[in-house]
RNA sequence: CGCGGAGUGGAGCAGUUCGGUAGCUCGUCGGGCUCAUAACCCGAAGGUCGUAGGUUCAAAUCCUGCCUCCGCAA
């Protein structure tokens, strides 16, 4: 089929790849190049680079709403557009130019999950189930009928970039099966149920910072949810400290208010009471430095017990 | 030129403000104590202080360029 493809991030690459070979990708559509990372520096998406690779038109417009890009578009003449973690909505006039629509791959078992960051919040509520679903998008967000759905469990310990492969790669298998079905005029569409809809917007900085008051578990999922970025954080005298690993213990000490360092040495490691526990921090980061074991980290910052984490 | 932190024996850090023979907590190796030990005691090895220049009688420390790593912000 003759397709354009609406995409931006790593996700989104790893679906163009798998429709390079099967399909005819027209032109690919990605978020303008903006300044990132430190010091200015441009960087180009991971979609943008991909279709660079394989000569491939690329469009980057601000805006979808404007009659230019609508026209330029329009002049493909494609089958069908393929949005995957794009960035922007389609306008009901973009959606209304292929025949056969725009069909997105969605990260989360719709209608649960609409929005930015279905996979972080399906790891920070502790999901053990999470999966694909291939839309037919209308003007809402991640509102349309659904096409075809696909489960994928959660592993036990899993953390997002994990998960995030495992989901790219189905929701790569799944588009392709959709288009054989389109093609063969098997593809059917099942609206969403609007009453059991929730929502995973954009994570932001303030995602990550550990709620020493809540369970181990509950913890451990900010952890994996919120790896890499921004990263699960605690307060230590004012000052961020990113925890990358920690490890719930069972039993043993179980007093003192949530976030107090119960013990704190090179041996022992660092032991922070939660809302039902203990947990044993394993790795950290500091302002400015690198991740290291916690045993490390004690060496040369000496965290006293009874400090306070907030 | 977005803001900022950092590169010191194997690890994590101090020392840089006010230049003057490199230190702390560990690790490693050897020895001792002990029924025993991740505990304790004694001893040892191990560092061109990121790199290239400059200033100076003397530079980890002051000045300049470069490399690398990282936090914030996006």
């Amino acid at each position: 089929m003759k397709l354009i493809f609406f995409g931006t991030p790593d996700f989104a690459a790893v679906i163009l790849k798998a429709l390079l070979p099967a399909h005819q990708v027209l032109a690919v559509v990605t978020q303008p190049d903006r300044p990132k990372g430190r010091g200015h520096a441009v960087q180009f998406s991971p979609v943008k680079v991909l279709a660079a690779d394989n000569n491939l038109p690329v469009h980057q417009p601000e805006t979808l709403r404007g009659v230019s890009i609508r026209e330029i578009l329009a002049e493909y003449g494609a089958d069908a557009f393929i949005a995957a973690a794009y960035g922007l909505l389609l306008p009901p006039k973009i959606l209304a130019l292929p025949k056969h629509g725009c069909l997105c791959v969605h990260a989360s078992l719709l209608p649960k999950y609409r929005g930015a960051a279905p996979m972080q919040y399906a790891i920070l509520n502790g999901d053990t189930v999470t999966g694909v679903t291939i839309m037919q998008m209308d003007k809402g967000m991640d509102t349309g009928d659904m096409v075809l759905q696909r489960r994928l469990p959660i592993l036990p310990g899993e953390r997002l970039p994990g998960l995030h492969d495992r989901m790219a790669a189905l929701g790569a298998e799944c588009i392709l099966e959709t288009l054989s079905q389109i093609e063969n005029g098997t593809a059917e569409r099942t609206p969403q149920d609007n009453r059991l809809a929730t929502y995973a917007p954009m994570i932001s900085k303030e995602d990550g910072h550990i709620d020493w008051g809540k369970t181990s578990a509950q913890v451990m999922n900010v952890i994996r949810a919120t790896d890499p970025w921004p990263g699960a954080y605690t307060l230590y005298q004012g000052q961020a400290l990113k925890v990358w690993e920690c490890e719930p213990l069972s039993g043993g000490n179980n007093t003192g208010e949530p976030g107090t360092v119960l013990r704190s040495d090179a041996r022992s490691g660092l032991l922070i009471k939660t809302g039902d526990g203990v947990m044993k921090v394993l790795e950290v980061q500091a302002v400015g430095g690198k991740r290291m074991a916690a045993a490390d980290y004690l060496r040369g910052h000496p965290v006293e017990a009874g400090a306070k984490l907030a």
